[in-house]
DNA sequence: GCCATATTCAACCGGATGGTTGACGATCCA
DNA sequence: TGGATCGTCAACCATCCGGTTGAATATGGC
């Protein structure tokens, strides 16, 4: 039996699914919109997908021939209350987040997604 | 190059792991101590804390023949700031957290963390 | 109906994970 | 010195992960 926290934390691990993650937070995507900044196949993308919407922090809808995606951040309360238990830390920094966003995609890009995510 | 995000989420995302974290809010421990309620063997937990330590999550010292394991919340705070991009959260309620907690180690427990991690 | 587009499914592969056991290195104590 | 305790290391194993390719399944447009 593999746990919510687990689901969501295992999901979080690896930063092409937080990359797209952040992607989404711009706005609602189709899945080949959300494969195009990566160099990686349609199908590894979809599968990563597919592990972000069991976590359920994302949800996918079919409209038309189209799979649109949706960040679903609700997903990441559970998490993040248990993480607050571990200490007092500064509530919501937007400030903080943006350039803290800055240094992870700088470190995680090449000139785009495109190389060395491992 | 696995970033420290990474390795936050990575080392969170084991109900095993997540549990000794718990388990070191209370106290400092030695790695023996650790591994009791576990139904495991002590090599195991030790890789699992090497982990651990390796995310920051905690750090070890030696002391005499004892190893003593200590909490490091602060490698948690990279990870929060993250999450908290995502949405605005309660900050910091700790009755929500023990809630949580409860019904986590409900979920994970045995009559002790013994059986049925994965 | 037919072809192109959008997405997933299935099989496969190398490498990483989570666990084990057994040997080894330190340290304390009698 | 010798024995017991504490912890890690190394090798091994089954399973899972992240990626690929190629076929299959919708759907839309002509």
């Amino acid at each position: 039996m593999t746990s919510a926290l687990d689901q969501v934390f295992f999901a979080l691990a690896d930063p092409t699914r937080r990359a797209i993650l952040t992607m989404l937070l711009e706005d609602d995507m189709a899945v080949t919109d959300v494969a195009e900044p990566f160099d990686m196949s349609l199908a590894g993308i979809s599968k990563h997908l597919g592990i972000l919407a069991e976590a359920g922090l994302i949800s996918r809808e079919r409209r038309g021939r189209v799979v649109w995606c949706k960040l679903e951040p609700d997903a990441l309360r559970a998490a993040t209350v248990w993480m607050q238990g571990f200490g007092q830390f500064d509530p919501v920094d937007l400030d903080g987040f943006e350039r803290f966003l800055a240094t992870e995609l700088r470190q995680e890009e090449g000139s785009d997604f495109s190389e060395e995510h491992r």
